[in-house]
RNA sequence: UGGCCUAUGGUGUAACUGGUAACACGUUUGUUUUUGGUGCAAAAGAGUAUAGGUUCGAGACCUAUUGGGCCAACCA
């Protein structure tokens, strides 16, 4: 019946209203245009998945893009890595293609503007040029070779190309408005002598464009028709739109750019910079280290391309700076791999269980089900025998009822096997348990609140156990000015177990996912070989265990209160007044005590202007009047403006207010 | 001493373009369960930064204020 109408976001908005006004929906292109200069990482998935996304929904191309115009930086390491984590991610592009391909016609679109007076060569320092330049707030004056003649400008630009100038001495300049408030459009750079080997086209080439002359151009070359970027290169659009005005055709496509918010992360960093510096130091093992939030990272902790994409739609598109936490990463990737993952069992942090009334010699292979949640998964064998591991944390000689898991005297479940009851426990010198005693009975039918998971002591596997923390202790690392973000590096990030796993496991592949039942999800790493089994850990389970018993610190996300400490307190008694009529009593009552220790840093100046709030807002003068009962109390004369606030709330339909009022008068 | 962007539960996004705030995560509770997982059900949590205005009616429009972000690389 109702059409469940999917809410567009701003971006498809805006592709709306343009094929509403006659845009051709054949015309639509998009392209994500990565610098291979880095490994893609979490917050690029976001533009990744926006632009593939709309090419999907639209049925329209996207070309990937390699921003090529910085050789000092760039690489083909990079170009590869990229690539194959967008083909990871299961996005298709129309054409692979490079800023690279268009340095002839940029070469020759330059020439152009130097003919029409738009640009011009500078042949200052950079330190001059920058001085001339001005700041946000004071405008830039003009270099004195503005206004060489055409014939010099070209003449000094074609030497630059061959290659006659070293880095430096002269860059080329597009002639706009050094007084311009945006300072992008204050003469902005657009090519400069770099000579340096390009990983595609080699020595061709000693001068190079600048990002902002390229883009546009290339877009424009594409015939991309939306280029959606992050929101930082707003400023840039004016000039984006200059450059495209030297140049359009008016007949052909003309690019539009648009902005929205990048994605962060809580407690971790996005920036390549920064990630580089990670791996440089050794903080981590590589790009594709399990703890790093880039994409080869995320691939090789185990998550998977469905739960990246999930996460990315989830986390929507919107103009706002956010921080988004990671426990809907986290949930992205259980959800999918709880529905996808074998389970199985592994004993990660072990304590020998004897069973005392099994057979020593007998081993039952008994079956279990691979996964609940998938019907098809079937059955596997796992054997049972007299000496089996459990976690450690699995049993306690003593412990409260809460407690569902094994006690002396009391029983649990093993998962797949038999009701057992823990009899008594072997300790050594320092009083460690070294094995707990148990009698088993096979009817199994009953009803038993505890399952543990376990393992045949005999038949198990071993397997390293990587377990990753957070990388870092702080949400917002490298969001503080006066500290650097490796200040806050998480030393326990990585953690190194020997563990012991189920048979069936011994022919896990790499990059198989499991469940390891009550701990998480695990996948083989790729360091994993056939004598040597290593698993990651992905995420854990969650948890509602871990939140009952008494924590030892680790980073839970503490509940901040709503920081308003470091508003001012006129700010904080205002917030009060939309809501202080409609609170219960007793919360009304903290309120005012709480409003009356806050007007004490409250001056006159700050409360006269809300005597003229409208009469519909009686909490606002509620809250005014009590204020202004505490700047009396210390002293303040009453005048005019005060009796005639506090004359018209007596007359007042509201009784809280007249009540207010009366004390005061 | 500037310009641009932005402000909705703890977090992220919605609100059919002006009709009284919804969804997801997280939290809590109950239930199911041979995973303290999953599933199912429910609850709590914002009155939309502040103030003024337009309007019968504003989260949405206008004005001012406040907070946050971005802008001065021969980086992208």
């Amino acid at each position: 019946m109702s059409e469940e109408r999917k809410s567009l976001h701003f971006i498809e908005q805006i592709i709306e209203e343009d094929l509403a006004n006659g845009m051709s929906k054949n015309s639509l292109r998009f392209r994500f245009p990565p610098e291979p200069n880095g490994y893609l990482h979490i917050g690029h998935t976001k533009a990744i998945g926006i632009s593939f996304g709309l090419g999907e929904y639209y049925n329209a191309p996207v070309n990937l893009r390699f921003d090529d115009t910085n050789p000092a930086k760039e690489e083909q390491e990079y170009v590869d890595a990229i690539k194959e984590d967008i083909a990871w991610l299961g996005y298709k592009w129309d054409k692979e293609l490079f800023s690279s391909d268009y340095f002839q016609q940029l070469y020759d679109w330059a020439v152009y503007l130097i003919k029409e007076g738009k640009a011009y060569v500078d042949s200052q320092s950079s330190e001059a040029m920058a001085e001339q330049k001005g700041t946000p707030t004071q405008p830039g004056i003009d270099g004195p070779y503005r206004n060489r003649s055409i014939e010099e400008n070209l003449d000094l630009f074609e030497r630059m190309k061959a290659g006659e100038f070293n880095e430096g001495e002269h860059i080329l300049r597009a002639k706009i408005d050094m007084q311009h408030v945006n300072m992008l459009m204050r003469d902005p750079i657009m090519y400069r002598v770099l000579k340096k080997h390009h990983h595609r086209t080699a020595n061709d080439w000693c001068i190079y464009p600048m990002y902002d002359w390229t883009h546009g151009e290339s877009d424009y070359i594409e015939q991309i028709s939306h280029s959606l970027c992050s929101l930082e290169f707003k400023p840039h659009r004016e000039l984006y739109d200059w450059f495209l005005d030297q140049v359009v055709d008016a007949d052909k496509l003309r690019p539009k750019q648009r902005e929205f918010a990048r994605l962060n992360l809580s407690y971790t960093i996005m920036s390549k910079r920064k990630l580089l510096k990670l791996v440089e130091d050794g903080v981590v093992n590589g790009w594709d280290d399990p703890r790093m939030p880039t994409i080869s990272g995320l691939r090789r902790r185990g998550y998977t391309p469905n739960a990246i994409r999930k996460f990315v739609e989830t986390v929507g598109v919107a103009k706002r700076e956010n921080i988004i936490d990671v426990s809907l990463l986290e949930f992205c990737i259980r959800e999918d791999l709880n529905k996808t993952a074998p389970r199985v069992m592994a004993v990660l942090n072990p304590v020998k269980l004897v069973i005392t009334n099994y057979p020593e010699d007998k081993v039952e292979w008994l079956d279990a089900e691979n996964n609940q949640e998938d019907e098809s998964a079937g059955f596997r064998k796992v054997p049972f025998s007299r000496e089996l591991y459990i976690e450690k944390e699995d049993f306690k000689e003593e412990a409260s009822n809460k407690f569902f898991r094994l006690k002396l005297g009391g029983e649990v479940r093993l998962k797949n096997a038999y009701i057992i009851k823990a009899e008594s426990v072997l300790k050594d010198a320092d009083g460690h348990i070294t094995e707990i005693h148990c009698t088993y009975s096979e009817a199994t039918e009953r009803r038993i609140k505890g399952t543990l998971h376990w393992v045949s002591i005999a038949h198990a596997e071993k397997a390293e156990v990587r377990e990753y923390d957070r990388l870092f202790v702080d949400e917002a690392p490298d969001s503080h000015p006066d500290k650097d973000f490796m200040e806050f590096i998480n030393p326990k990030s990585l953690k190194i177990i020997e563990a012991f796993v189920e048979p069936s496991l011994k022919d896990a592949k790499i990059g198989d996912r499991f469940q390891f039942q009550r701990l998480g999800y695990f996948n083989v790493d790729d360091d994993s070989t056939s004598d040597q089994l290593v698993f990651n850990k992905t995420v854990g389970l969650r948890d509602t265990w871990a939140k009952v018993k008494p924590q030892q610190t680790t980073n839970q996300n503490q509940q901040k209160q709503p920081q308003q400490n470091n508003r001012s307190a006129i700010e904080q008694i205002k917030s009060y007044g939309k809501k202080y009529d409609r609170l219960p009593d007793d919360k009304r009552a903290e309120a005012k005590v709480e409003l009356q220790k806050l007007a004490k840093n409250v001056s006159y100046d700050e409360v006269e202007p809300l005597f003229n709030t409208s009469v519909k807002k009686s909490g606002t003068r509620i809250i005014t009047m009590i204020t202004l009962g505490v700047l009396l109390k210390n002293g303040l004369e009453k005048n005019d403006a005060i009796n005639d606030f506090i004359a018209k709330a007596l007359e007042d339909k509201n009784a809280l207010l007249v009540e207010e009022a009366k004390a005061i008068s």
